[in-house]
DNA sequence: CTGTTAGCGCATTCAG
DNA sequence: CTGAATGCGCTAACAG
């Protein structure tokens, strides 16, 4: 049973109110009492109950992070996890704890996610990996629950967003390989219910047509973000393209399957086939070869994420969309 | 401004209390009032409030899952994920919640984590990645908050432990080598003040003698579990050993590492020099060669703390030390 | 500057 | 079977 309160006020011989105003800052409380306060607190070692304070104040200073899909054996979350440390990191800055949702998991698919959070009396809401199909995309953008998406540019009154800009992340790509003298570069894509590979694709296509190259559908491969599917599309694309000279991936785990296409079928790269991928997870530097690819500011998406629901929830700001501009990052594969 | 239990009250017409108990499945009310107010909650769409709920339960139904070093860039975390995954899998099963902690995060550290813990009335914690000469070892261990530690054998009145048989693990690398034909076999170890390094030595040592090899301490290097440290430790192993042709790696990433020192100095794997790892993160499979290593069953180390957390904080089980058998798998580089 | 009074939303005695 | 009363630990008017 820990020292509550009352316990400092007692061997304080002051009211808890007084204790409770001393802790927390207040002006209004004599300098001589409050050192003293101060003194017994540490003494007890007194830790406010933030439960307590949470029911009387109606804020939990709690943020959930809803992830879809967190589960055993998937490896896209090395993606995740770099955003992950961001969120945390700031948000421990800003005195908020984090607690973590997978909204695939079985007791907590019965209730709505956002069930969960009023019964959690969660302050605020960061969700990833949200398909745009999916039903939850519309009840977390319109509730009234402050939140902010990863990666899908949308914004209500109570919902932000922070993306990368992947239309510019493509063009960098793209006009790498072109420079390289690349003309006839593939695309494989991720699946379309993420809003990044639309973005992707338009940045592929833009960069070719302004360097006067025709966009070519037939160059264009749609896999789903996994090493296997990146394997395949590489497969494919080369088989039906022999004279394709660079192949541009929307993610680097799919490029690490190109990649291991490319490797069984003797393909030399970057020689006779350039590869770049996009992300930048740490895979990319120790494959090897090493790849080149775009980076993205996983970390600062989540810190950013972070400070945005925090500013408004505390209502400093108004709810935004924030695109950060990833770069290229030239390795071996090109 | 969510709805509270009495609305609840109000709009079926009783009391509170009544409301309570027919929410929480006791069997002290009668059967069509519950009916009635369970209909009535669902329209209202009631959220008792878990705040509210452990104030008076004493009770917050959340852990606490606290990481060193969890920072920008760390590639490390790659193999705590699957265990963070098994913890949070668990947990929901059970009803309860994640909170993560990160204990190197200023802001925490100023005060002492356990402080933390208490202030949010946590109800237990699952640590990861202490090291053995970290102070805050033996707070977690002796503090009368429910806990567990991943990787450290240490058991008290409130403390139990999960971990793989690393003896057993190690073991299993070098028998496979040994069976392999080699007889000059390397071991680059993680750094001492992990506990995991000392049982894989140990097993490295007692596979050698088993098998009437003497065990030389120059064949082993102390490295620090990371890309570049692995690669260092190969790289001086081979080139004070030449004879050497095969190297065991306390980690898939030093092993990692090792691979790229054998690439740029041109030796070939397996046929010259093979190599094991340990852990089977996700890596192993897509790194070419693919790597043989020693599998830690990572998710059901975290689903197993969970579980043993839990009933360790109802009270239906005793602290305790749990053991998960590793397995050699076997892929292209032995 | 300090203490008294009221709740925050819920579970739990103890009476009816 | 049901309700009124009590308190979990804390903050916030409102008085003095």
């Amino acid at each position: 049973m820990p020292v509550t309160i009352r316990d400092v006020a007692r061997a304080a011989g002051v009211s808890i109110t007084t204790v409770s105003r001393a802790l927390n800052g207040h002006k209004d409380v004599g300098e001589k009492t409050r050192q003293r306060i101060l003194r017994i607190a540490e003494e007890l070692n007194y830790r406010p109950s933030a439960v307590a304070r949470s029911l009387v104040t109606q804020k939990t200073r709690t943020i959930g992070f809803l992830v879809s899909d967190l589960s055993k054996g998937r490896i896209w979350h090395y993606f995740m996890l770099q955003i992950l440390y961001g969120i945390q990191d700031r948000l421990a800055e800003l005195g908020y704890d984090l607690i973590l949702v997978n909204t695939t998991t079985t007791r907590q698919r019965e209730i709505s996610y956002l069930d969960f959070c009023t019964e959690r009396r969660l302050d605020g809401v960061i969700v990833i990996n949200l398909r745009l199909d999916d039903p939850y995309l519309h009840e977390v953008v319109e509730s009234p629950l402050p939140s902010v998406v990863i990666d899908i540019p949308l914004v209500s009154a109570t919902c932000g967003y922070v993306t990368s800009d992947n239309v510019y992340g493509a063009k960098l790509a793209v006009r790498h390989l072109i420079g390289k003298g690349h003309r006839t570069i593939g695309f494989v894509n991720g699946h379309s219910q993420a809003a990044v590979s639309h973005d992707r694709l338009r940045g592929y296509r833009e960069a070719l047509e302004s360097h006067g190259i025709p966009f070519r559908p037939e160059l264009v491969y749609e896999a789903d973000y996994t090493v296997e599917g990146g394997r395949k599309g590489c497969e494919l694309l080369r088989t039906a393209h022999p004279e394709m000279t660079a192949v541009f991936f929307a993610s680097d785990l799919m490029a690490i399957g190109g990649l291991h296409h490319l490797r069984e079928a003797g393909v030399k790269v970057p020689e006779e086939c350039a590869v770049v991928g996009f992300d930048d997870i740490e895979l990319a530097e120790i494959v090897s070869p090493q790849l080149t690819t775009i980076r993205q500011k996983r970390y600062e998406m989540g810190a950013t994420a972070a400070e945005m629901l925090v500013g408004m929830m505390e209502g400093k700001t108004m709810p935004e969309g924030r695109t950060l501009l990833p770069e290229l990052v030239v390795r071996q594969t090109s």
